[in-house]
DNA sequence: CTGCTTTCTTAACATAGGTGAATCATTTTA
DNA sequence: TAAAATGATTCACCTATGTTAAGAAAGCAG
């Protein structure tokens, strides 16, 4: 959390907001497999993964599942719409790996900002990079095929590839695993 | 602009922040089917939509066109990996219909966030928003069918259906133009 | 009003990706 | 180490959406 504090603001950040950062947050570790927010309950806290990796999904009335994020180090996961807003959850996070993060509930959150305007800041030029990175996701989904969704995944993540497991990354990028599997075939006789 | 700030920050604002943003911002209008930003080019502004229609597509390898965001009175546009980073950006944004809008240039968007410390908040909560809808879209795009994302967007923007070309409609859906007339055929027959 | 241009619809056919079921491989647990 | 989960692959078949092409409607400019 402090290495996306200083990639943000920069390296020389005032002390206090360390200080600030302490009192209106806190560490904990889960086991791998562990449900950290439910659909339909309140998203209490986004996380920011310090070791491990988590992921989000959202369940449809026919019962599919579609993963919504692939959370490893160094990214930040919630339920934005149910965190931000206070409205219940549609996504479940689970933990994928064991996974230590750090916790901010909504009002700490609330407090940090109000606290140190540097904080709006930093969650501003935060929320500013993952609308970019969400839109180049939305770009991809609507205008590219499974194959070059796939070919781009792999590319610009490299590590997911390597330690997430096949069918959250194909959910992830919106197919089916064995259409995945089909298109992994597909490319390695090339 | 003036109405975002409001929904966003409250009622009562401080007086100051109207002077700023007329000192950091200004307005400008457009004939309909004018581009106001060219993927490739840097994306200098961000749009807020006093009157009128804009949207944003990206092109792709093949020539397909996709369109990104679709935006009316009181929604605001702009290339976010563009803008927000100086990148070269990948979409087009064009005019719709004749258009009124309040424009602010990346030095100037730099400038407001540092002369007042509201303005970091104000646009830090703008881009939860947008992060929370545009969550909201990926979901339906990953897990639903045409025919669900179509109701949906029928339902959340009734507003849009009567105003945009269906097939920008479609395109932001990531489905064809004919592939949303069948729907629509469809859902009328039942 | 007339003749463009833009948008929408329809239809026949093609294809990417979904479905369901079986098998194999790998990891976890007892 | 055996048994049980879990994850990946393959295959035959199916379906939603894409493609191509044509014409109908609607909007607009002269």
């Amino acid at each position: 959390m402090i290495k996306n504090l200083k990639r943000v603001l920069g390296e020389d950040i005032p002390e206090e907001l360390y200080e600030l950062l302490q009192q209106y947050s806190f560490e904990k570790s889960f086991d791998k497999k562990v449900l950290l927010s439910e659909a339909g309950a309140d998203c209490k806290y986004q996380y920011f993964i310090l070791e491990g990796s988590v992921y989000s999904y959202y369940v449809n009335e026919k019962g599919d599942k579609s993963v919504i994020e692939l959370a490893i180090e160094e990214y930040w996961i919630t339920d934005a719409a149910s965190y931000f807003t206070g409205k219940p959850s549609v996504a479940n996070i689970k933990t994928l790996e064991p996974t230590r993060a750090l916790l901010i509930n909504r009002e700490d959150y609330d407090a940090l900002c109000c606290a140190h305007p540097l904080f709006d800041r930093f969650f501003r030029i935060l929320m500013q990079n993952a609308l970019a990175s969400l839109h180049d996701r939305i770009l991809g989904t609507i205008s590219e095929d499974a194959e070059h969704r796939y070919r781009e995944f792999s590319r610009l993540r490299p590590y997911f590839v390597q330690r997430i497991p096949q069918y959250l990354i194909a959910s992830y990028l919106g197919i089916k695993p064995q259409s995945l599997s089909r298109i992994r075939k597909n490319l390695f006789q090339k």
